[in-house]
RNA sequence: GGCCCUAUCGUCUAGCGGUUAGGACAACGGCUUUUCGAGCCGUUUACGCGGGUUCGAGUCCCGCUGGGGUCACCA
């Protein structure tokens, strides 16, 4: 058995975005890699803003991503009691005091002047902060309910928390946090602040920014393991060269010390890239399940479409895009009976008379193929190249243009089946029309 | 503004006194090829500035500048 036990804290005001799925996963890895305990606990304080639906949420991305905690969940408006008594303790000690303002009777924590409160950060290593900056810290509001900073001191010392892993953004909560515990007279966890993941512009990564939650990148066809192994791979590295890792080979490598100090840039191509490297090596089977999925949710479909034809249709498509829109937005002229032609595509390869006078030649022959293999269609186009004394490619362009509106799609012969026979007469046939 | 943190290619990072400053994404080029993609090969790009310390500094110290965070009865 391990001492390693940390905990995430999420505040259900909002979904699970890339930050705190990020905190989330490195204090997830910490107890996994010390076979320690990983605990969760929902700082629902704030009545206003948290909200069930963003709960139900926040677990369900945990729980896509894999991230699985032990225990119960603990929920903080439970156990106001458990505050309430400890701050009463405090008062009683003379540590903290009543306060009567306009909205009712608070309590605060008197905090001594020039008092320099120093700790020992595991990523930052040694911070010092004047208490002259501090003011008196509520503990309880007047409304009964806990503040942040002391309900989340009186919880870590309740539940044993030994290491507290969290954001950037809380440096300036410890020193407060620690003379809580030193009103208490708990010996304090350790701290290891962890480096905020920023926007574009460098600032703290926020909607504005574009998606932010785990559930959008979920929609768009991320699969959890990239999401893991990228989102693993901003403030931590395994320093041997080494980008694609299983979760497994995360855990084993993982460690505090090797966490940056500086912020990182959310970098949406690099998530592209992962995620492709995950879709390439999937098998075809699972890979079409999971594509099928998602193309359900968009509510993609096509009236000849069957298990077989979709298989083949991400076969061809497995080395071809990184995401979901991706996908849609390449394969359209296979779920759609109308072509959208690219104005230029178009252009070059169906306005001369003799490019569509080689697809009216091109429909007929495959108009006679019984077997509609691409081996038997590329057998047809060498042919009819052969034939007219012209290269493979005087034919393929232009019947690529016609049949699917771009110029750049999988291998023609495969489209072709893909497409089938009578849409892929009809095209032929509608792009020769003006003749 | 006060306080705190921070600074290696455009981005993510390796580096922990002596390196041709390495890798990845992106970009660009080549090979392959029916186009695109994938794959393979290659190219471009970085130690913010100024002082120290040292035989020697990306690595240590100080200052400056830049960036970020935080200053709630929100978490």
């Amino acid at each position: 058995m391990s001492d390693v036990k940390v905990r995430f804290a999420p505040s259900p005001t909002g979904f699970l975005h890339i930050g705190s799925a990020r905190t989330a996963l490195f204090n997830w890895l910490y107890a996994r890699n010390h076979s320690g305990e990983f605990i969760l606990r929902i700082e629902d304080t704030d009545k206003e803003r948290s909200d069930n639906r963003f709960l139900d949420e926040i677990l369900q991305s945990l729980k896509w991503l894999g991230m699985a905690w032990d225990g119960e969940i603990y929920y903080q408006s439970r156990r106001y009691n458990i505050y309430k008594e400890a701050a009463d303790r405090l008062v009683s000690e003379n540590k903290a005091y009543h306060e009567e303002t306009e909205k009712g009777r608070a309590i605060r924590l008197k905090i001594a002047k020039e008092y320099v409160v120093v700790f020992y950060d595991i990523v930052r290593d040694r911070i010092e902060v004047n208490s002259n900056t501090l003011d008196d810290l509520v503990l309880m509001k007047s409304d009964g309910s806990p503040t942040y900073n002391f309900a989340c001191v009186v919880d870590d010392a309740a539940m044993g928390i030994t290491h507290v892993i969290r954001g950037d953004d809380h440096i300036a909560n410890t020193p407060k946090q620690i003379l809580v515990y030193q009103a208490l007279g708990i010996k304090p966890p350790k701290f290891a602040h962890i480096p905020l993941i920023l926007g574009e512009d460098k600032s703290r990564m926020s909607k504005r920014h574009g998606a932010t939650s785990i559930q959008e990148y979920r929609q768009k066809g991320y699969m959890p393991e990239a999401i893991v192994n990228f989102i693993s791979l901003m403030g931590w590295s395994p320093k041997d060269n080494r980008e694609k890792l299983s979760v497994e080979q995360i855990i084993k490598l993982f460690s505090l010390k090797s966490i940056v100090k500086t912020g990182a840039v959310f970098n949406i191509k690099k998530l592209n890239w992962l995620n492709g490297e995950y879709i390439r090596e999937r098998p075809i089977p699972e890979l079409t399940d999971f594509v099928q999925a998602l193309l359900q949710q968009r509510g993609v479909t096509w009236q000849d479409y069957d298990r077989q034809w979709l298989e083949g249709v991400v076969k061809s498509f497995q080395t071809r895009f990184c995401n979901i829109d991706e996908f849609i937005e390449k394969s359209r002229f296979l779920f759609e009976n109308e072509v959208i032609f690219d104005r230029q595509a178009k252009e070059q390869y169906l306005s001369l008379t003799v490019q569509l006078e080689r697809l009216k030649l091109l429909a007929r022959r495959l108009d006679a193929v019984n077997d509609f293999s691409p081996s038997a269609v590329e057998a047809v186009i060498r042919g009819l190249s052969c034939e007219l004394g012209v290269k493979p490619a005087e034919i393929i362009h232009p019947a690529r243009v016609a049949l699917t509106g771009a110029s750049a799609t999988p291998g023609i012969f495969d489209v072709i089946c893909l497409i089938g026979k009578k849409r892929v007469i009809a095209r032929l046939h509608d792009a020769c029309s003006v003749l």
